[in-house]
DNA sequence: GCTATTATTGACACCGGTGACAATCTTTTT
DNA sequence: AAAAAGATTGTCACCGGTGTCAATAATAGC
């Protein structure tokens, strides 16, 4: 290493001169134009661009210097065509919370910004007859470099073997891992549901209601899993009919809110699955004239913004959505890495956070 | 027209057979084979897939069968390389409301999913010093086919000169119309400000408040002006000390709606300039044990789902934002368009939802 | 029947990169 | 000092389309 070649001679600084002047145009430079410049052939620029060990450190950093001097970008279409793939990153959601899509997409651009990929988003029903076809399609056509998935299309197996059927790296973000552990972010739901109840058991009450989440999500079932061994710390348990079957709309918490104040007895306080459904249980206590945490304890999950919009605010578990779509983000550009590499992390973890929707019960 | 040439004597439905008989391999069809298996040049293939209007009637349909049956898709990259365009819209949005910039994707997808075009969201920062140099390389780089602008990144007149510049296609989103009709979605937010006016006064209302955006957004002062208006015709003024700032935050109309109640007298309704800040004025009213509409009349803007999860829920004048992302791509398609051809609409107008937020004043 | 005109199709270079492999230059080995 | 090995760089075809312009086919005009 360290050899100093005769092309090192080059000056690189006169060379963005020279393109400056004699491009008063203002075309854009291609790596034809860079390599001419620094007196060398494309496939070094190429090899410089994508970092290759094989150039010559001074060589590198010459034209490095003279890319960032004329301000020349690879053409990803070009760059694509060539080798295969596209610098794109798909999200296939079906979430329909929109604060956690946002905040997910956030977390993704956050590490895609520098590195020059894009995002491309991909919402999608996956009860509909062509939803394979159409996320396959769109994975083939575009030639992703990589797809992020959410729940619950991250849980769909036939999703994530058409994904690995075409060579495509994926993240799936899920509450339990569903496959190779460095391709999954997973956010232990178990454990806020646990937190959840030890709150609640904590604050002094024994009759607890739960509002379970929609089946066909895994969250639901860890949540509550989670929400029952902590009540179960307590030598609490919940008795069937507290147990309701919600499926993570406001509606669906609206309406067994309602259900539960004419439960008999009424329980103290209840633990709705997520943040949508327990501001439907608040507002059925609202409309019935009832005043929480008063009359009813509420426990929600998530933390998005609802949460602090509803009166009264809610306790709840705090899904770190953005944080999760920035590991999404950084794990996948390790997918082909080592095994044995240390990976980055990717477990998160929710954390309760307490408002005003919970309150010792008056025994 | 509707010559026979002899090229169309060449059995489509067989070359299709003959691809499927061949390619057991499962390799992806390129333009090179639908040319050679349909006997015709590379560039009539590439003629049809354009909807180029010099084909024969016959080829063309013999083409475009051979192409479902073998399922050939264009590779959008190297589309782009030979036309120097892509086959992706970017989003720009600056717009802190998830709920907005959800629906606004999935109108614009509504649109996008069929052509085969991509959505590429680009978040930004106005106030960074980078942005503009960040949203032009973006559009560059990526050779846009178009972008689309929400508020208040939509309002930036630099932004739009430079994707003009860029010969980019582009539509802005906005309360009001800001560039050539036809390069705009505009939200006639005066109206909803007026009718928000009129339902207060019909509801017997005098001394009304008003909690503005913030400054650096159009609507807040289309919504103010439109609200002023509406209370004008039913010879209702504003006095200053009525008129509060804020910022479209919830914290802003949290703040604001405690000092609302310190006022002198205290008005019986306020008007606040968007759901955020309505939410945040309920939840002071709340924390100081007040109960609206009893105590204060609250009305909203945009209908997003804060409105309908909050206690009481909002009366508020509905954004359609899902149509106005519709709209936007819409548009978008007809960017080049001769002006005298009849374009779709470019105009939405917001309308009042009655909920319980609001009540009739007792005298 | 022959030429002008229009409809339809094809040839070929090129878009801006990368892959595979060959070539050249240095350094090390013997 | 020649051969072997390693480091560095270059050559050239190709990725899968489109633009330009020429070529061919079919109909119209006289």
């Amino acid at each position: 290493m360290g050899r100093v070649s005769k092309k090192s001679q080059i000056d690189f600084a006169a060379a963005a001169r020279r393109w400056h002047e004699s491009n008063e145009d203002g075309r854009k430079p291609t790596m034809r134009d860079v390599a001419d410049l620094a007196g060398v052939s494309k496939k070094t620029v190429s090899r410089v661009i994508n970092e290759s060990p094989l150039v010559n450190e001074a060589t590198r950093e010459g034209i490095k210097a003279l890319i960032r001097d004329i301000g020349y970008r690879p053409d990803p279409q070009a760059r694509g065509l060539a080798s295969k793939r596209s610098f794109l990153v798909g999200l296939i959601t079906d979430n329909p919370t929109p604060q956690y899509v946002v905040q997910i997409q956030h977390g993704i651009l956050d590490v895609l910004r520098p590195t020059g990929y894009e995002l491309v988003v991909h919402p999608c029903d996956r009860k509909s007859d062509t939803f394979l076809e159409d996320a396959k399609r769109f994975i083939e056509v575009q030639k992703l470099y990589g797809v992020i998935m959410t729940p619950s299309v991250s849980e769909d197996e036939r999703l994530a073997e058409i994904t690995r059927e075409l060579g495509c790296a994926y993240i799936r973000i899920a509450s339990i891992a569903l496959d190779m552990e460095r391709r999954m972010i997973v956010t232990n739901d178990r454990v806020g549901g646990r937190e959840a109840a030890h709150h609640l058991a904590k604050l002094g009450h024994q009759r607890i209601a739960i509002i379970a989440g929609r089946r066909s999500f895994r969250s639901a079932h860890e949540r509550r899993a989670g929400f029952e061994e902590g009540l179960a710390e307590h030598g609490i348990s919940i008795p069937p009919e507290y147990v309701l079957q919600g499926d993570y709309t406001f509606d669906s918490g609206f309406a067994l809110g309602s259900e539960i104040l004419d439960l008999d007895p009424p329980p103290t306080a209840v633990f709705a699955s997520n943040d949508e459904m327990a501001a439907g249980v608040l507002q059925a206590l609202h409309v019935a004239g009832q005043t929480p945490p008063d009359a009813l304890s509420v426990v929600g999950f998530d933390d998005f913004e609802t949460a602090t919009r509803v009166w009264p605010r809610l306790t709840t578990a705090r899904t770190p959505a953005r944080r999760i779509g920035r590991l999404a983000a950084e794990r996948l550009f390790e997918f082909d890495k080592d095994e044995a590499v240390a990976a980055g992390p990717n477990q998160t973890t929710p954390r309760l956070i307490e408002r005003d929707s919970t309150r010792r019960h008056k025994t």
